[in-house]
DNA sequence: TAGATTGTTAATCGATTAACAATC
DNA sequence: TAGATTGTTAATCGATTAACAATC
């Protein structure tokens, strides 16, 4: 059965947390407990993964990582890439943060010659002219868009026909390409969503 | 009656689509064609804002963009503050996108005393022993939480007491705290989350 | 065995969509 | 007036929770 985005999205919580854990079995509800859920949501998320829990014991932590991994990754390592060498797109490619799903950074593109040519974090600027011989060479199939808002539509229609299969878009616009998966992560909106909450 | 968090997280989206309408009045099903979603769904969504349409001609695109920026901000400026001046940090620090939405990041904390005294953007990175003072000579309600993960339950705990209202938490470990909500933004899990749907 | 825990089936809850009367 | 569009009520859909048999 196709798993759901939203239990999807749960995953990586489980994963964080079950690298903490120090015992060598878990329950639900345990996990459920630590992480503010209800029990059964838990093992109704665990059982899209290949993990399976004993009665009595709980789930294996270490089957049960290496499991969500699996899922989470879907066994190989993704190779993303930054579109926009500004603030973000700089502290993005210089984040450690990736690797623990799987993915590596790879490279950033931008549109700017004052910030192309440079390696940030080891990882080099590369011209936006170079992109999509770049992105076909390094394999790369995950973009985070991180140009400004005016740029984001026409940026993110250059990926199309490339190796890109999903972009994550952080300018507060929409935006859509053919064959590429679109997801939204507008900080500022997140902040102020909050904000109205408070 | 009380807002869905679902529906406060697309006023932003909305409120994002309708500043770039050059039109006086805009129907729901124009707004639901570009932002793709029914468009039921809208005017449920707008309901909840004091904006009202207009039979025939849809709503006051002047009216609804006051009316969510109403709702997003409760009518007033919010003050902003980043712990953690890692990358990540400074380039929240810089990013002018908060005013968008009616929030002002004034300053970021950190516990290095190489990363402290200097300013970002114009605004000062403070050490973390005169945080709870400087949170609140400048009134911060809302913190993004940008230390290492190993460091985030501590640093969040510490906020406690403080006029810090709520939490936007970007590192990859529950965090909590008496008094103020937390939501996570992990931007390494969204990659991850897209990279599995591909 | 007894009892803790899983996994599944049924019930509930909340969000989205469909239908439609009201309105200009 | 006729018809486009809103706002609301009812129906549907999907996610979460409750109940419980299966298991070790």
């Amino acid at each position: 059965m196709k798993i759901p985005e939203i239990c999807l999205s749960r995953l990586p919580v489980y994963l964080n947390y079950l690298r903490t854990v120090r015992t060598e079995y878990i329950s639900s509800r345990e996990i459920a407990k630590a992480l503010g859920y209800g029990e059964v949501l838990v093992r109704k998320d665990l059982a899209y993964t290949p993990a399976e829990g004993k009665p009595r014991r709980g789930y294996s932590v270490e089957e049960l990582k290496k499991a969500i991994e699996e899922k989470l990754t879907c066994g190989n390592l993704k190779r993303a890439a930054v579109l926009g060498a500004g603030g973000l797109g700089r502290a993005l490619l210089a984040y450690g943060g990736f690797s623990r799903y799987g993915i590596e950074v790879v490279a950033a593109y931008d549109i700017d010659p004052l910030k192309t040519g440079a390696e940030i974090a080891g990882k080099p600027v590369i011209a936006e002219s170079a992109m999509r011989e770049s992105l076909e060479q390094l394999g790369v199939s995950l973009i985070m868009l991180c140009v400004p808002a005016s740029a984001a539509r026409e940026a993110a229609a250059s990926l199309e026909g490339t190796p890109v299969k999903a972009i994550l878009n952080f300018a507060p616009a929409q935006v859509s390409a053919e064959g590429i998966t679109v997801r939204n992560l507008d900080v500022a909106a997140n902040l102020a969503v909050l904000a109205s909450m408070i």
